[in-house]
DNA sequence: CTTTTTGCAAATGATTTGCATTAAC
DNA sequence: GTTAATGCAAATCATTTGCAAAAAG
């Protein structure tokens, strides 16, 4: 998986400085992907005590404003963060502990991705959040909290 | 669309009381759907002038959490609200107005919310968000702010 | 040496919570 | 008459902003 330039490039290439707390916000992310700015905040603060939650959150703003992060923003947590290594893939969210995984894009066509129409909307990005239960929550015998969201069926296709 | 229950039904059906806060709430939502707690407020003020802010929220919370209404919460935008009627919708959020509209789930069989694979996940809801600009902003010329989510294509399939 | 970043503190915005008063059933 | 819901203020949580000091190029 990935692949990608060494994390100097990356900053280079974007055309931002090289400094510290960017190559350790950098590290983290590739260490503990889908982590909030609190989360990467402790890991950077392992090895550079100095740097803020602040400054986390800044340069999380600046690496993602340039295309080197992705934010993902799932309903009810804050924003998680990944690199963004060129590849396509959705976001598998569990309602129980929270957790993310990344979902391979399935191949194939999916007409649900091209709305046939949008009021004129041009979509240049289809986005999809899976909800439900990881395997971990399943074998605790966690049930789905909040969302209740099924009358019958729920959304997908139909 | 819709062809719900009277308000005062859904409420009591959802084991609520029936209160004048709840009921102004949900006749908004119904005015201004996709609209964001504030923006609910000030509707609802017109009416009730003496319902704050944290009151709607309350009584916003509440009723989602019964599930009759549906809280959506684009990325970069407060969470914005609509009646939950039962059919299977999707939103499409204008990156330069934050213009929210419905999007009429396609028929067929849709491969990409289907995951293969989840890594042991029990998916029970896929949610799609398509980004784009309306036809008000692409007529205005306003190109996508932020999101630069594009090195090459980007998400959805390929 | 010039410009970008940092780091801190304070500001902001959205939402939740606590609790006495009031309204629903 | 109980119990649930309101209204207000205060609290919380995630994030942004302003600005002087420090570091990068």
């Amino acid at each position: 998986m990935s692949d990608l330039p060494a994390p100097e490039q990356r900053l280079r290439d974007a055309g931002l400085r090289v400094t510290e707390p960017r190559l350790a916000v950098l590290a983290s992310v590739d260490v503990a992907p889908h982590s909030d700015a609190e989360t990467l905040h402790s890991l950077v603060a392992d090895s550079h005590p100095s740097i803020s939650v602040q400054s986390v959150h800044n340069v999380l703003r600046a690496l993602t404003e340039v295309g080197i992060l992705r934010r993902i923003e799932p309903a009810d947590s804050p924003a998680l963060y990944e690199s963004r290594t060129g590849d396509n893939h959705h976001h598998a969210v569990c309602r129980g502990c929270g957790a993310v995984v990344d979902v391979a894009c399935v191949v194939g066509h999916a007409p649900c991705l091209h709305p046939s129409d949008a009021d004129g909307f041009e979509i240049d990005l289809a986005e999809v959040v899976f909800w439900g239960l990881c395997a971990d929550c399943r074998a605790r015998g966690i049930a789905s909290p909040s969302h209740p969201e099924s009358p019958r069926r729920s959304t997908t296709h139909d």
